[in-house]
RNA sequence: GUGGAUGUAGCUCAGCAGGUUAGAGCACCGGAUUGUGGUUCCGGGGGUCGCGGGUUCAAAUCCCGUCAUCCACCCCA
């Protein structure tokens, strides 16, 4: 068999960092900003981390797609399918509810789901994810999704839609899903058969149906936001409240739901045109109760996390310009095998200050200046017989041709004022 | 798990009413130019035509199976 990555995982070739990293920069620096920490997590835990934070409720689905796997030592273990239990596990582990409250924490990395692929989904993707635990407020809420829209403007994305929702209090989730069962029940037998499995385990998620018979059925009845309780209604006020006064423009979506158990109240999305069927970009939600789901102490909290795939092709999407990769300050030339040595040594030096690269044989003039030009350096330094006679590098700035012998004493400072070399005073061939 | 489309050089693709040595552009290597690049010209290397089986005198081309990729459904923490 022919080797190749696995179904779902793809290599992140050099052409692709600038973009990556440029994303991840953008994201640290908005987050650390606001006093976020970075914390990063083991890739794999122990499958309990996972099937606690989820629920008995969850969706026999949900442990369907985890990658679940016996270690040697007979540890059941499981790679991570997202972020938040991961950190929450840490959160209770290190103790951090004695930090100052609340705990904001920021996490980048990959996840895996045993998930079928296509546009925007993959088996290995990559995660930006926050969690601001110890804060039931409003305003916490609203930082949140500030944060997240926050990143994707500096990245220059528009055209993003925030939807945001709640999903109420477990009080309130109990009465909608009864109200649910009461209003279909009459008529369920005309719902297709994935309706009916929800129907019966969590009839919110009849809110997700795609089906036009099950749209239809579902048009006229009462959406999650439309039955919240007095408390979770004032909540959401006063997120969309901030997110109003700071100005940070979003649509409510009465019927956003979610497939897990721990979401209390707030819950969002984040959505892109033009990324194919997977428009999410990410989304999150309030967790109150889930900290000590996982055994920790009993803190609210609430995250997000958004697909760094999704986010680059939605960019990509945008025509935005891929930050380019730069090439090396000086690209030095051996003219003849003794020099091959020399130049390896000078650029070892030089390294202190600059990116330097070399020849690893001999190569004529020509050949070597077009070796420059390929690996996109701004300077060639060439070095033969003559330029060890004289102790000096024939020094090239090959967007002009301006060339001029520098003494090698002097080569470091001649990189680091590009002005002195492009003088065609100076020019000497 | 389901459906559709697509698999030919490193990349993008042509060839496919079966016909003998499988092509182009880009990329790569070398030469023209043995101490001066980018252009140009010339030459070269590189292919299990996804894989297996079948039909045929003959298969990249037709048939069956299989695998993979992409998109969509499903699902979505």
């Amino acid at each position: 068999m022919r080797l190749q990555a696995v179904k779902g995982t793809a290599d992140r070739l050099p052409a692709d960092q600038p973009r990556w990293r440029r994303l991840h920069e953008v994201a640290r620096r908005v987050l650390e900003r606001a006093g976020v920490q970075e914390l990063t997590p083991p890739v794999f835990e122990f499958a309990e981390v996972f099937e606690r934070s989820v629920g008995e409720a969850a969706d026999l689905v949900v442990q369907k797609e985890m990658y679940t796997f016996d270690d040697r030592g007979g540890r059941r273990l499981t790679l991570r399918p997202e972020f938040t239990a991961s950190v929450l596990r840490a959160y209770v582990e290190h103790g951090m509810h004695t930090w100052p409250s609340p705990v904001k924490l920021w996490s980048h990395g990959p996840a895996f789901r045993a998930e079928n692929v296509q546009r925007g989904r993959f088996r290995q993707f990559h995660q930006v994810n926050l969690e601001v635990v110890g804060s039931a407020e409003p305003v916490a809420d609203a930082e949140a999704i500030a944060l997240f829209v926050d990143i994707l403007r500096e990245l220059g994305l528009t055209g993003v839609r925030v939807a945001l929702g709640s999903v109420g209090d477990p009080d309130d989730r109990a009465r909608y899903n009864a109200y649910l069962r009461d209003a279909l029940a009459p008529r369920a037998g005309e719902l297709t058969e994935t309706s009916q499995e929800r129907l019966r385990l969590n009839p919110m998620r009849l809110l997700d149906a795609k089906d036009p018979g099950d749209r239809a059925l579902i048009a006229g009845l009462a959406r999650p936001l439309d039955r919240l309780g007095d408390p979770a209604r004032a909540h959401f006020d006063a997120v969309a409240g901030y997110l109003r006064a700071w100005e940070v423009p979003f649509d409510v979506d009465p019927a956003i739901v979610r497939g897990l158990d721990y979401y209390r109240r707030t819950a969002f999305e984040i959505h892109a045109e033009g990324i194919g069927a997977q428009s999410a970009l990410g989304g999150g939600g309030r967790y109150d109760g889930l900290v000590a789901q996982l055994g920790g102490p009993d803190v609210p909290g609430i995250g997000w996390a958004f697909g760094v795939e999704r986010v680059l092709d939605a960019l990509a999407q945008a025509d935005l310009a891929a930050p380019e990769a730069e090439g090396p300050a000086l690209y030095l030339v051996p003219m003849d095998d003794e020099a091959v040595g020399e130049v390896a040594h000078l650029a070892r030096r030089l390294r202190a200050r600059q990116r330097v690269e070399h020849g690893y044989v001999k190569r004529a003039p020509g050949k070597g200046l077009r070796d420059a030009d390929r690996a996109g350096a701004r300077y060639a330094g060439l070095i033969g017989a003559r330029e060890r006679a004289e102790g000096t590098v024939q020094l090239k700035h090959l967007a002009t041709g301006v060339q001029r012998s520098v003494p090698l004493a002097d080569l470091a400072d001649a990189l680091e004022r590009p002005e002195s070399i492009a003088e065609p005073a100076t020019q000497e061939v």
